[in-house]
DNA sequence: CGAGTGTTTGATAATGTTCAAGAAGCGTGG
DNA sequence: CCACGCTTCTTGAACATTATCAAACACTCG
């Protein structure tokens, strides 16, 4: 774990940004607030690819990811690696639901990240105030997002698996308001996407063109812009997870 | 839910069954043991493909099943259908860590089934008792089933995932004593097997065939035995979930 | 025996992988 | 500013894996 301090200028906006997050949830008591802007305060970054959390490490430190993106990943004996989901920025991770839980698998950093504890959520779950309702909310979309990773895995086609994952990135970003227009920035390359997806780094890369051949998504370096969100959703058969369409509703302006 | 009556002279032999399973975990106090044999009694059958709990429940009726194979499962919208997990004799469902969780997939039974219900562990994960310690067990069991089965299908082949998903049904039926010299029964279909693992039947069919050939397993009917559980483990880079292995421990004479 | 369901087989096609090499982008140091 | 090395993306061709379709076979139950 290779962790230092974050540049002064961002720490301001990063903490605004990690306390939006919270409240989207619901609004916070004086006392939650208090304790976020308190453990916000002792953000760190990480380096690209640091392990920011290792399998099998209790899961008893909530933690917030406010700049960068990771993932959960298992790496086969062999070196076929698995990634599991993916954390964007403003996601919560190191919740666990039963006492004594370990990490099945390991978070590593994509990019450059910025992280901060938020002891406010360990032990929430059964809590009255927001603090609650967050870690189930949390804990409900995980369940929800590996779920559909499982479908996307096992019965879709590499087509079909890399829409809905892009839909899937829409939808989570838009609620951290990190979309623009259909549009957003994925930091990582298309071996990471690959891993994801169950498919080689070739066939990724070719299904990607295949997209952009029929009009269906455009690509920019790292900026991707979905075109057609309903006709995606139908080749996809996606449909966004109902533990997001609540906070983007009230998000929403 | 079509259910009805189980036999009379089954009750016994299934609820001592239950018993033993939850005992399994942790030696039940009095009251435990009081209330899980009360509610034992109000076992029900349930009928072949009867769907034991529909997606969107609420999940706060803990339940065993007792005798017969279920499967968490979601159909898409043309059919195509994948199957998350199994649920063998023995194996407790309905069950959340979170207030107010829903199954985010249909439970459905593979063969005529008998489910009895277990209050005693509604709401029990944070208690004290052995009882507690159940409910963590089958979450944290669930849970590493499900990212195993996400590694299986985004990077294993045909060959190595039938041979891990073969592997974990020795290593779960063996804790419930449903295993002799390698051999256990599986009651269901390839077709099943199939939308597990994410292939079509013929290719599950010439995979098992395979396997006949090389000598590591024997088919006959329902019945399958694993014939060499070392070169199978290594093949597939199968390990036993810790949750199972506690519990192998314990249960081995 | 006959219908129904599940398994096995063969032929063929689609999907996805591997390998190898070239092109494009990016940072670094001269 | 350019040259260089590094990584990522892209391309082509050959190959492997898995799916699909259709038919035959086997087993089970009435």
């Amino acid at each position: 774990m290779n962790r230092s301090r974050v540049q002064q200028g961002n720490t301001g906006r990063l903490r605004d940004f990690g306390l939006k997050v919270l409240a989207s949830h619901g609004s916070l008591s004086a006392e939650e607030e208090q304790s976020a802007r308190a453990s916000l305060a002792d953000m760190q970054a990480a380096e690209d690819d640091a392990e920011l959390m290792a399998e099998g490490a209790p899961l008893n430190q909530a933690q917030i990811l406010l700049e960068g993106w990771a993932v959960c990943q298992r790496v086969l004996s062999d070196g076929r690696r698995q990634i599991f989901s993916f954390l964007v920025p403003g996601d919560i991770f190191g919740l666990c639901a039963r006492p004594h839980g370990e990490a099945t698998c390991a978070i590593a950093a994509l990019s450059p990240a910025t992280v901060a504890p938020l002891p406010l959520l360990n032990d929430a779950l059964n809590t009255p105030g927001t603090a609650g309702r967050i870690v189930q909310d949390v804990l409900a979309l995980q369940e929800s997002l590996l779920i559909n990773q499982v479908v996307r895995l096992g019965r879709q086609s590499a087509y079909e698996r890399l829409i809905g994952l892009l839909l899937e990135f829409h939808d989570r970003l838009a609620v951290m308001d990190m979309v623009e227009d259909g549009s957003f920035i994925l930091p990582f390359t298309q071996e990471v996407l690959s891993d994801a997806l169950g498919l080689s780094t070739v066939h990724t890369n070719r299904t990607l063109q295949q997209l952009r051949r029929e009009h269906l998504i455009e690509t920019h370096l790292t900026h991707v812009r979905l075109l057609d969100l309903k006709m995606l959703a139908g080749i996809s058969d996606y449909r966004m997870p109902s533990s997001l369409s609540r906070r983007a509703a009230s998000t929403a302006k």
